[in-house]
DNA sequence: AAGTGATTCAACCGCCTGCGC
DNA sequence: AGCGCAGGCGGTTGAATCACT
């Protein structure tokens, strides 16, 4: 048994927090947290929970503005050319910094540079681990492309100063488009 | 058409930092 | 100066989705 009104206090606290919701976030939760914040502004985010908005904590709350509810987000559009080149130029000179990287990226979030970034990196250390692969191109996919984009993952590979890599760079085979094989 | 493996991405976790008391 | 809290960030995970066989 705790007397003290501090271990009361940690007790409810750990009740909230048990009784938080977490998961994927309904179009409910978004319109309370986009009303919230058009009151309030982006900030105070603990108080949405404590004041009873939303049975969120604070953290995830303000992950959830940040990353998909906040305006003019590129959101479901994949990187174009440019960006994969910002992304790469940005990674070499500050390291794994996302958060800094995305503020030189319009639109993208840390989470985006970050599962960009990660995505790039498994990519290529399949196409190192496997040389002169036959490879099959993953078509249509359900991108929602702002510009055309071609398949950058040369931006990528340029970066690198492997001979082995500038080969598979260079032996791309493509017909009418379509990136067959490796020769 | 169904099964399987690959890929993407939303969201959580844990650590770090800054700030107020 | 030290403590506690909130917010920020990077790493990781797992469900959903997709392409291929």
């Amino acid at each position: 048994m705790n007397s003290s009104g501090s271990g009361d206090f940690k007790e409810l606290q750990a009740t909230a927090t048990a009784t938080m919701k977490k998961g994927p976030w309904t179009a409910e939760e978004d319109k309370v947290l986009m009303d919230y914040v058009k009151k309030n502004g982006p900030r105070d985010w603990s108080s949405i929970q404590s004041n009873g908005f939303l049975p969120r904590t604070g953290k995830s709350c303000r992950l959830r503005w940040v990353n998909k509810l906040r305006p003019n987000l590129k959101s479901g559009c994949k990187f174009t050319l440019e960006e994969e080149r910002t992304v790469i130029d940005m990674q070499a000179r500050f390291g794994n910094k996302w958060a800094r990287i995305a503020t030189f990226l319009e639109g993208r979030t840390d989470n985006d540079v970050k599962n960009f970034w990660s995505t790039r990196q498994k990519r290529l250390a399949k196409l190192l681990q496997t040389p002169l692969p036959v490879r099959s191109p993953r078509k249509h996919r359900k991108e929602t492309v702002c510009s055309q984009v071609p398949d950058s993952e040369d931006v990528l590979l340029q970066n690198l100063n492997s001979p082995s890599i500038e080969f598979i760079q260079f032996t791309k085979c493509y017909v009418n488009g379509k990136e067959l094989d490796y020769i």
